[in-house]
DNA sequence: TAGATTGTTAATCGATTAACAATC
DNA sequence: TAGATTGTTAATCGATTAACAATC
């Protein structure tokens, strides 16, 4: 049923072609070539082609792609049609920022449920969501099966916490915590975010500036 | 006077060896064998001596690797010795979020300011800093000489406000926006955040469960 | 039709892994 | 010293780029 799977730097790529794409129709242009899009985003056209081709043939020899069918079509790709559940464990800065920020719907998640154990959190309202006690954990997801959980709690409850939410059906993390979730756990999906480690990597950069070549 | 350049696979993994030295280190062990980390972390041991050797031997052989000293020396490399005076642009949740939940400090970076445009903002305090409105921007930055940036603001106000801010020696940026940084700026760090790609790539993976192999 | 541009194969390039002599 | 483990070279693997025949 399945062709060759696809490669994990083709996937990472989907989103930013997703992104220019939004962009274009937006502005209501209507097709494109691979060399053009390959122009504006920074990359060759061979890699524009070769990626997409991944997932068949979106183009038509001598017109190019149609951009919002295109668009679309990678939306499908990423599974954007089908509604994710979603919960959110931590409510602290980061958690209620990313909350009332990210565009979930626009992406195929529906954010249904929020936890913390802070007394003083629970019952504040977030992103038209009231901040669950953590104790009800278990129950909310028996009954309402969420499948995503975004975690932006501390470090030392992140292994326990995962553990636990793999054994109520999560089948998805999007890891904020700095703990590294990719070790354990082969058959879930995770993003770790690591912001930290972006910000070590623009240190890295700004420490060693370029040559102008 | 420089060696041949590092590539950006190596750059970016830095930051979690220095991760996980971290820990080892907050646990008390004192060496290591690129084999035994290679366990920890899931990858290979060659990958580890590979990387490290693009900076020099910092092992021995038939000893392995001593943490502390490794981790300082990686710390070293990413730049954390100097101080690099960051401002904040934008505080909304995401940057209020931002500011007060990194760890600057501890990776060289020293927040000395934070601005925006919204009247009922201003004045309001961040992580110690009062929120400065954005107009007062030119002249702070010509009188602190701040050189990275924190970019948490609208995508269409993010090319103008960083062609800006490039004029007024910003020499890198921590791109929270939607809008894609790293086309132009040959000679300006960026690191593009992109939350909404991360997410989307998540949605690919928990659409597409890979097979039990 | 002629020109443009794809889909796809082949060539190149870079990154990862394996192997092992050097050496602590 | 003998055993362990590095630093480093060589082999493999995968990803990117180039090229071009197919075709709209």
């Amino acid at each position: 049923m399945r062709k060759k799977a696809i490669s994990a730097s083709v996937i990472k790529r989907l989103p930013r072609y997703y992104r220019f794409l939004g962009d274009l129709s937006l502005k209501g242009i209507e097709r494109i070539s691979s060399g053009n899009l390959a122009r504006r985003m920074g990359v060759t056209a061979s890699q524009i082609r070769q990626d997409l081709n991944c997932f068949g043939g979106f183009g038509q020899q001598g017109y190019g792609y149609n951009i919002e069918q295109l668009r679309l079509a990678i939306g499908d790709i990423l599974g954007f049609s089908n509604a994710k559940k979603t919960i959110l464990i931590g409510a602290g800065n980061l958690g209620r920022a990313l909350a009332a920020h990210m565009d979930f719907a626009g992406k195929g998640y529906q954010l249904i449920g929020v936890f913390d154990k802070k007394p003083s959190l629970i019952g504040q309202v977030v992103s038209d969501l009231p901040i669950r006690d953590i104790a009800g954990l278990d129950e909310f997801c028996r009954e309402n099966r969420p499948e995503m959980a975004i975690l932006c709690i501390p470090r030392e409850e992140t292994q326990e916490t995962a553990r636990t939410l793999v054994s109520l059906g999560i089948r998805g993390f999007w890891n904020f915590t700095h703990y590294d979730l990719s070790v354990e756990f082969p058959d879930v999906a995770v993003e770790n975010v690591h912001l930290g480690d972006s910000l070590m990597t623009l240190s890295y950069h700004l420490s060693h500036p370029k040559d102008t070549k």
